[in-house]
RNA sequence: GGUGGGGUACCCAAGCGGCCAACGGGGGCAGACUGUAAAUCUGCUGGCGCAGCCUUCGGGGGUUCGAAUCCUCCCCCCACCA
């Protein structure tokens, strides 16, 4: 394969890839790159934001080059003592172990497993001495670490900044040190990190690495980027109905967004998306829906989720299969009932959807919240708007 | 180290002795409308044995018939000065 077309496969769907002379000329070396990605050991539910870095990760192992996942051990064992968060539990070393595995068992799905290697950055990290760390710091200064437009924000707000929070930067940088990158890729946000990083390693005199970045996907409320502690993301390991789900939750502002970053389409099929989208924007997103499912499970169960949902939300029926609870013949109230299936978090929850008229038997309201269910024969108890049970009349023992 | 300001529910933020389970906004949930989209309107958003009760306003102690509000000690944050 000729560098331009190499460079082109790279390239696609990058923000900054760069300095691209420094990628040239690696390149033409013929040398596999080595490819650093940073795991982030605390959250083992990669989402469809992961899936953005990983497709291009995906990319980079397709043309022989070698990617390195760096499970941040380090960091999270120390913890993260900023913000008020005081309980925020520090990971011990098993539960990292196990996350790393999960982790790495999801990335599997995207990459192939046998060709990636996975580095944990405790192994090197923790073997430094205050005289390494000195050293290390003197590789970046105070007003460049204020650059980074995070710790811009917080120092103008008045928020603390910790000092260990200017090292977090730096021991990333030695870890691209330590396994010799050639190449980081992260989303954009962490473009600042990259550099931090090819400073470091001029720092000890390595040449550096070429940083390539890519876009963060939005999430499920379409503004902002696809975070688990936003609650807007869609997971690896969502089942493939709530996979659908969530995809036709979406804003319709971002469903190109999706086609380009998780399909991968290219900029003449995105023209066609869009002229969809402006045409019949439903199915262009059920099409969206059905597609991410695919990739994730296949063909049949995208086929099914696609059926499922249709059934529930369209043609608003009960979903094929729900969660069943006994009703004893003497019957049961109501707000215990949807309390003790686990559908709200208090009963005071239940009584509010009650009030609120949210709860169906079999399609009618139910009013009220005192009222002792009992049922001859199966019912289907809705609460909310996608919370279903299946109840069914207990036999006497 | 000094001086001043501040810590209120998921987040921001009012309240400054009883009318406070605590204004308002955001977020979330629910209902109507719909394409589980957007927009809009409405309601809710600590818990329980729910017309009542219990727990909450950084933590402990105190004053008071009664405290988020007053006093006191402690912890934490911010700004300026050093």
């Amino acid at each position: 394969m000729d560098l331009r077309h190499h460079l082109e496969i790279i390239r696609f769907k990058t923000v900054d890839l760069l300095p691209l002379e420094e990628l040239e000329a690696k390149l033409r070396r013929g040398r596999p790159l080595v490819v650093k990605y940073g795991a982030d050991p605390s959250r083992p539910d990669l989402h469809l934001g992961h899936y953005v870095n990983l497709r291009k990760l995906k990319d980079l192992q397709d043309l022989g080059h070698r990617i390195v996942f760096i499970v941040g051990d380090f960091t999270a064992t120390i913890g993260d003592p900023s913000g008020r968060d005081t309980t925020r539990p520090r990971l011990s070393e098993e539960e990292v172990r196990e996350n790393a595995r999960t982790y790495f068992e999801q990335v599997s799905r995207v990459l192939d497993p046998h060709k990636t290697e996975v580095q944990f950055n405790a192994s090197w990290l923790s073997k430094l001495c205050a005289r390494d760390i000195v050293h290390l710091a003197s590789a970046y200064t105070v007003a460049r670490m204020l650059e980074r437009d995070d710790f811009e924000k917080r120092y103008r707000s008045n928020t603390p900044i910790f000092i260990h929070e200017f090292l977090y930067p730096l021991f990333q940088g030695y870890d691209s040190y330590h396994i010799q990158a050639d190449m980081e890729v992260g989303g954009t946000d962490q473009k600042f990190n990259f550099l931090v990083a090819r400073e470091v390693q001029k720092h000890y005199g390595q040449e550096p690495q070429v940083i390539l970045t890519l876009p963060l996907l939005v999430g499920t409320d379409g503004v902002r980027k696809m975070s688990k502690s936003y609650g807007n993301y869609i997971a690896f390991n969502d089942p493939p109905a709530e996979m659908y789900g969530k995809v036709m939750s979406i804003p319709d502002a971002v469903v190109p967004e999706y086609y380009s970053l998780v399909l991968y389409y290219d900029d003449r099929q995105l023209e066609e998306v869009r002229r969809q989208m402006a045409e019949d924007p439903r199915d262009t997103k059920a099409r969206l829906a059905y597609e991410i499912v695919k990739l994730f499970y296949s063909e049949a169960a995208a086929r099914a989720a696609e059926e499922e949902f249709n059934r529930v939300f369209r043609a608003r029926q009960a979903p094929s299969a729900m969660p069943e609870v006994r009703v004893p013949p003497e019957g049961k109230n109501i707000v215990d009932l949807i309390y003790d299936a686990g559908l709200v978090a208090s009963k005071s929850e239940a009584r509010r959807l009650i009030k609120q008229r949210a709860v169906r038997l079999n399609g009618e309201v139910i009013e009220d919240p005192t009222l002792v269910l009992r049922i001859q024969e199966e019912s289907v108890l809705k609460v909310g708007k996608r919370k279903f049970l299946k109840l069914v009349p207990a036999r006497e023992p």
